[in-house]
RNA sequence: GGGUAGGUACCGAAGUGGCCAAACGGGGUGGACUGUAAAUCCACUGGCUUACGCCUUCAAUGGUUCGAAUCCAUUCCUGCCCA
């Protein structure tokens, strides 16, 4: 396979071949810029599609230019959002980094590799500088993007901080002479605003390359962290295991099309080929013998049913025996999950919890202490009372 | 600054003095069925030391009333039109 359709495999659309080509051929490692907004601290398979796509460049001799958005995190990007996003605080936006970075170095190698702050020169702009940089962008060119022109119509409020952000990621591309911008599908506007700034400042144009946006969990709308559909790097290999069990047949083929870059086997059983591409997922960002114990386990707790030999968190009930406490300490003590008593009623009275294979029938019922066994909470969760 | 329409639970959206913890839809959770899939059906979806009971909630504060999401006043926020 030549290097070039390596790297632009997967790729949803470049702007242009014909340019890349031109840059690859100058013989030099090229600046490949990533830009990712630390705004919350877990980074995901979705976050991971790109980041794999760096890697590729990174493996061919390029410079990975990873640029925290430090700055730019505090307006939050506006792509594909309908509502403005919640704005950060410097501090909140540098522990996410420190973590943000731990994450993308289990998909980048640390060798030829660059991070830098975007604050280093945003936060040196004087107000002359902003509004000279505004003063080449029109309102009419940011206005035509899909997500404000959708909250234009719909009556939704666009503040005036949302449309800085493609100015500053194009100012980014500047700061750091990218040679290529990679992105999801979503960031292709601002990836070309980016090109239009280095026009400007007589520099040459960085290649646009973005990649197919994961759909999450859910099949339906992008994988993102303030959606909850998605499945975090640093996530345990049981989890990672499980969340990707969970998903529709439908969703399987964009997987293994966007993550493995392969069709599915073909003739296989789909919950063969789910729990193939389960393994795999979680051998990557873990290892392999971990994800053959996934699937192992995976298979005695839901395919066999068999909890009792299943690895299941210990749970040390306190003084209150009835079942609604029992669940809601079980869930805070093994699960770091808050749930209401209200809450863990209805779990109960919907037939969801379980004592030794059993539904609970009633929530009043005292569980004597000393009983061990498995206490089932709900699909995916359940624990042993040992002792 | 003027005019006008609004702000209801995770979201959308009813409700315009008691029958409202608040219709309906979506989403979510749980159950049945399964392959932790889809489809389908059912239930639940503010909280409570254990409840045909109590508490908190309909932007905020204060008021009218036996009684307010609903009426009044003030404040805050948003859309649209005009300047």
């Amino acid at each position: 396979m030549s290097p070039l359709s390596t790297l632009i495999r997967g790729c949803a659309k470049i702007h242009s071949e014909a340019e890349l080509q031109t840059k690859l051929a100058l013989g030099r490692p090229l600046r490949i810029k990533l830009g990712v907004d630390p705004t919350a601290p877990d980074i995901h398979l979705g976050h991971g599609v790109v980041l794999s796509k760096l890697r590729d460049f990174q493996d061919a001799g390029h410079e990975a230019i990873l640029i925290i958005g430090d700055f730019t995190a505090m307006i939050g990007d506006p792509s594909g959002r309908s509502v403005t996003r919640p704005q950060l605080t410097h501090d909140q936006v540098l522990a996410n980094a420190k973590s943000y970075q731990e994450q993308a170095f289990k998909i980048l190698t640390r060798e030829r590799a660059k991070i830098v702050f975007n604050g280093e020169w945003f936060e040196a702009m004087s107000f002359e500088e902003v509004i000279k940089l505004n003063s080449r962008v029109t309102l009419q060119q940011m206005l035509v993007r899909e997500d404000f022109r959708d909250r234009l119509d719909k009556g939704q409020p666009i503040r005036a901080h949302e449309i800085q952000y493609p100015i500053m990621q194009g100012w980014d591309s500047v700061m750091v002479k990218a040679d290529v911008e990679l992105g999801g599908t979503d960031q292709l506007f601002n990836i070309m605003v980016g090109r239009d700034l280095q026009r400007e400042e007589g520099q040459p144009q960085q290649v646009a390359m973005t990649m197919p946006i994961l759909e999450g969990l859910d099949g339906h709308q992008k994988m993102s962290k303030s959606l909850g559909n998605y499945v975090a790097l640093n996530e345990s290999p049981g989890d990672m295991f499980g969340k990707i069990m969970s998903i529709s047949d439908e969703l399987m083929v964009r997987y293994y099309d966007i993550l493995l870059r392969e069709a599915i086997p073909a003739g296989s059983h789909p919950m063969d080929a789910k729990k193939s591409l389960a393994r795999r997922i979680t051998a990557r960002f873990h290892d392999e013998a971990v994800a053959a114990h996934a699937l192992e386990e995976f298979n005695k707790r839901f395919s066999s049913r068999d909890l009792d030999s299943a690895e299941l968190p210990d749970f040390a009930p306190g003084s209150a025996r009835d079942f609604v406490s029992l669940v809601v300490e079980a869930y805070a003590q093994c699960f770091q999950a808050s749930r209401s008593r209200s809450d863990a009623r209805r779990l109960i009275e919907g037939g969801s919890v379980q004592w030794r294979g059993e539904k609970v029938a009633d929530a009043k019922a005292v569980l004597p202490p000393g009983e061990t066994g498995v206490l089932k909470l709900d699909k995916t969760r359940a624990v042993r009372i040992a002792a």
